[in-house]
DNA sequence: TTATTAGCCGACTATTTTAGTAGGTTAAAT
DNA sequence: ATTTAACCTACTAAAATAGTCGGCTAATAA
């Protein structure tokens, strides 16, 4: 099993998806810019969570992305494993043939544990993590984040749009 | 976090050394044999699993390694741990600056998940191993295993050792 | 209608980790 | 004196990670 950046860049544009619901479709250059994830790699994440149905796409100028589904009904386990990263701790994916055929001494106890893994993740959704304080101190500061460099790249050029990016 | 072989080895190899103690110290080419694991492999494993004083050395003919504590004093974290293999979920290890200098939307999260994985692993010892129905299945599986190949290869040369060898 | 936006797609790449191998040295027992 | 088996260092093939780069397409707005 692992769990590296990618499937925790996957929960956290997910994340950025569900708490700017309701604004219309994220530009991905948004969530890069947010998140503090590349443009080209998120490209790549959501590429898979399109084809495991977890998001729209809108194409063109205000396009992006928007969650396929009520945040409630998705969850963290679904996010990670649209990225293809396993939850599974077995060497043999489950199969029990991880020593020449044959369940090695250990496989029963990594079964566990990734069913373990798997409930916890799975108990999460999208909604439980907005509603988590501490995730709503973080997005408030980025929000602000984004916004002021929202102002120093195009305020230079045209102050008048302060109110409107806001 | 990551859970590869490197991490299921060690702990099969330590409940090797659980279920065959009290008959002296056990090779490493009795472990390889019997978990089919690569001889030099296992060296580089038990390297770092004696500097965590997880297991005691005894060098020379006869030599091998046994566990250096009680079999109920050794959990499944901490063996894990010994060869490196964090079972902590955050890309900050913990320290929380996951995001240029502050915590990153999602790191909470992962901070409940290894506590979580953490709790389940640390909670289970080598005896809690020992004692499972399937563990022993496994383990008199290989046992038989063993005992025949060592009949097959120095049973030509020297058919009377049969008894011995058991 | 043309320029821009932003999703879409495939190929390429540097770095790191995994899962080893190879070759030798040292301590203890027969 | 020889064998056993731990101990140690260095090397390596393959895979995965974490990207980058360049170009294409659909939709909108000037």
């Amino acid at each position: 099993m692992r769990l590296t950046t990618k499937g925790r860049y996957a929960v956290t544009a997910m994340l950025d998806l569900a708490l700017h619901a309701g604004k219309g479709p994220i530009s991905l250059a948004d969530i890069s810019e947010r998140q503090g994830i590349s443009l080209s790699y998120l490209e790549q994440l959501f590429a898979k969570l399109r084809r495991s149905e977890l998001v729209r796409s809108v194409r063109g100028p205000g396009g992006g992305y928007q969650l396929s589904r009520d945040q409630v009904n998705i969850n963290v386990a679904e996010v990670i494993d649209a990225v293809n990263e396993s939850v599974d701790a077995t060497g043999c994916h489950g199969s029990g043939d991880c020593q020449s055929g044959q369940t090695c001494l250990t496989h029963h106890l990594w079964c566990d544990l990734s069913e373990q893994i798997h409930a916890f993740l799975s108990s999460i959704s999208l909604l439980d993590l907005v509603q988590r304080k501490d995730v709503q101190q973080v997005a408030k500061r980025q929000d602000r984040r984004y916004v002021d460099q929202l102002i120093m790249s195009t305020g230079e050029k045209a102050p008048a749009d302060r109110k409107a990016a806001v």
